[in-house]
DNA sequence: TTATAATAGTTGCATAACTAACTATATGTC
DNA sequence: GACATATAGTTAGTTATGCAACTATTATAA
């Protein structure tokens, strides 16, 4: 395979960073093209729990880039299609935790080959350089701007 | 004033490139704080009327990357503002072109004030070189996901 | 201990995105 | 000219985003 293969960890980030517009729209086309029902940013939550589940809703708010309210509807989207549920915290009453449910773990390689896939295409061309310093920048500027 | 200053016609696709969510976010807290109440999808269309007014709906697609029905209703809330009006072509009556109001000018100067202070301090630290490789990062993916 | 502040999550409101289905006008071909 | 096709724009339906106001729980401070 091609020297543009990611390591699972970089694949979001690399999303995330480098393509937010056009390679996420195609992703969610790849997703659709192959029977798979669900969002990018659904798949963005899901892809923070396979990496470590039972988080809770305000650390995949930190991870994600996102505010409570969007996780919390997000998670609700995801929760009716069945592939996670939330659990009670019983050291602080306060936290929900999101734990993966069976009909989630499918997914996980599915939709990592069609992102992996998506992501050679879009990044034909570039070389790794170039990503670290894109990478780079994202992170200075983000942390310039909150 | 600093080495990161742009040019005006740069300004845009660098904030729709690099910066497309933290420093969006950051732009229009800093609209709001100013009393101006768009949106920054709303400027990017005022953006691309300053330079050249009377675009058509479709011309307004290509050059923010957005879809017809996204662009239909962003127009409609610019024309509730105030801001823009809508001119029926006469060399082809499908086509809506669209104009600047009197009310819309003011705000040229403001916001372009605005979005370049936000641009400086999101950039700090990053060089010319760095931004022309991200640009051209983002072009190429681009092009590769279309 | 009680009052105050901070934190986790939910809900209401407004804006915006994409897809698909639709109307109206233009263009191209037989 | 008539029919098929392409193009410009609108509308309906679903998902997602952010802000602000709210509830419930936990932590802090007087």
């Amino acid at each position: 395979m091609s020297n543009n293969q990611f390591k699972r960890g970089e694949l979001y980030s690399v999303i995330n960073g480098v393509a937010s517009t056009s390679v996420a729209r195609r992703l969610q086309k790849n997703f659709r093209n192959a029977g798979l029902e669900i969002t990018i940013e659904q798949w963005s939550i899901l892809y923070h729990l396979w990496k470590e589940d039972g988080l809770s809703q305000q650390e995949l708010c930190t991870r994600t880039f996102r505010d409570k309210a969007s996780i919390t509807r997000l998670i609700d989207n995801i929760e009716k299609l069945g592939l996670v549920e939330r659990i009670a915290s019983k050291d602080d009453r306060r936290v929900n935790l999101v734990y993966l449910t069976d009909a989630a773990k499918p997914l996980q390689e599915a939709t990592y080959n069609i992102a992996n896939q998506t992501m050679n295409e879009a990044l034909q061309g570039i070389s790794k350089e170039e990503i670290e310093i894109v990478k780079s920048v994202f992170q200075r500027v983000y942390e310039n701007s909150k």
